[in-house]
DNA sequence: TTTTATTTTTAGTTTTGTCTAAATTTAATT
DNA sequence: AATTAAATTTAGACAAAACTAAAAATAAAA
């Protein structure tokens, strides 16, 4: 598989997963940052090579074969993210990156022995889970901070938005993962929270109760 | 850069190392193996980038800014092989192709992150120098085996055929580096050697001998 | 159910890096 | 110095992955 290659079936799977019956050839234009024309050159690649079923017009899914690819990618890129900010100190706003190229080197000894050297981690920094070897994903329990009940306590376990700018409010903020949140109340009129983080009192807005997963 | 631009960077630094004066284009072929047409299109487009001197027929030379792009290629390439055997737990005839594609990934800081975690290495798992920041090379001083006087003790310090044949038949002997080695006697017919390495007799024969740095 | 809008595909180009085959330049030999 | 051999370059073509513009299919609206 070459790198494009690669790229297209990371995306259609993260697409798959919000849209399992389908991928639209838009939506993979989108992520990609490319024209729908190239989308369907490389559907029509990709279906010849059978990492994807495809149906002119009809939008395109992942044979079993594409899904256990993606998983590797998946894999090897939440990997090198527990690297970047486990052994060589980046911040977990940093490496997302760096991870897009690493993802693609191509060496299964090298990810299995990465995998090892890490202590085997279930999940990237951003609390995704990470696929074991055989392509297995450890489901991790989790909900929504704007979800949950108020006048309990939980840990944080993940981001839904990884970008910077989230990312860096939650720093700003000392949220980290395995940070305890104690919902002391909702606003019924905005859905504001207020949450108390290490004994310290916190209003914290829907947007951000909607990207924050909790357990 | 692309990575075939950086490839091409890299092979003019090794074979300028061996020919200052200019590099020829089918040596340059033979080593990326490719067809000479297909160098002289590449050394059109570095040298328009200005990172090669080049004139028809008359071979190539790297400019200041090439010479330092190869130098930030090899110190990537030879970190990773640092990585991939300190902290990976791979053997020195394994990495070679692994860091052939690692030494593609393009963040400086990684790199220096990289160099920190490893402590600053100043050679590779064979014994070649590692560039620092600045692509300053500190000199390893280093003779050939085949070159050194008889009765006299050594340390290996590294190799100058990296082959995993080569590699394996060091490993077979237990000769590493840093291994003792103590010149008994040199043949006079075929220059074939007698030492002793851990206190035990070995007969290496000239080929190997000039393939082995000590110091 | 037509008509309109949106999405997707096709057809034809472009760029990068490669190739083959032919032409040219340099080096070696008689 | 002329001829042959080797190395190098040019010219033209191709595959991969992208693009633009136009055509076709599907979905939405009147």
């Amino acid at each position: 598989m070459t790198i494009s290659e690669e790229n297209y079936i990371k995306v259609i799977y993260h697409l798959s997963l919000v849209s399992p019956k389908g991928v639209n050839t838009n939506a993979i234009a989108g992520m990609l940052d490319t024209k729908a024309s190239s989308v369907t050159d490389m559907l029509k690649k990709l279906s010849d090579k059978d990492l994807v079923s495809y149906q002119k017009y009809q939008g395109v899914t992942l044979t079993d074969k594409g899904f256990f690819s993606a998983k590797m990618i998946v894999r090897k890129h939440r990997l090198w993210e527990v690297f970047l900010v486990d052994k060589l100190g980046f911040s977990w706003d940093e490496v997302h990156e760096i991870a897009e190229e690493l993802e693609h080197i191509k060496s299964e000894q090298l990810i299995n022995k990465l995998d090892a050297f890490l202590g085997f981690p279930v999940a990237d920094p951003h609390g995704d889970p990470i696929p074991d070897a055989k392509g297995v994903i450890k489901k991790i329990e989790k909900q929504l901070l704007s979800e949950v009940e108020i006048n309990a306590s939980f840990h944080c376990v993940g981001v839904k938005d990884s970008s910077t700018d989230f990312l860096k409010y939650l720093d700003k903020q000392k949220i980290a993962l395995g940070s305890v949140v104690k919902v002391i109340d909702r606003e019924d009129f905005d859905d504001t929270l207020t949450v108390e983080i290490d004994g310290k009192r916190l209003t914290i807005s829907n947007k951000i109760a909607n990207n924050l997963y909790v357990q």
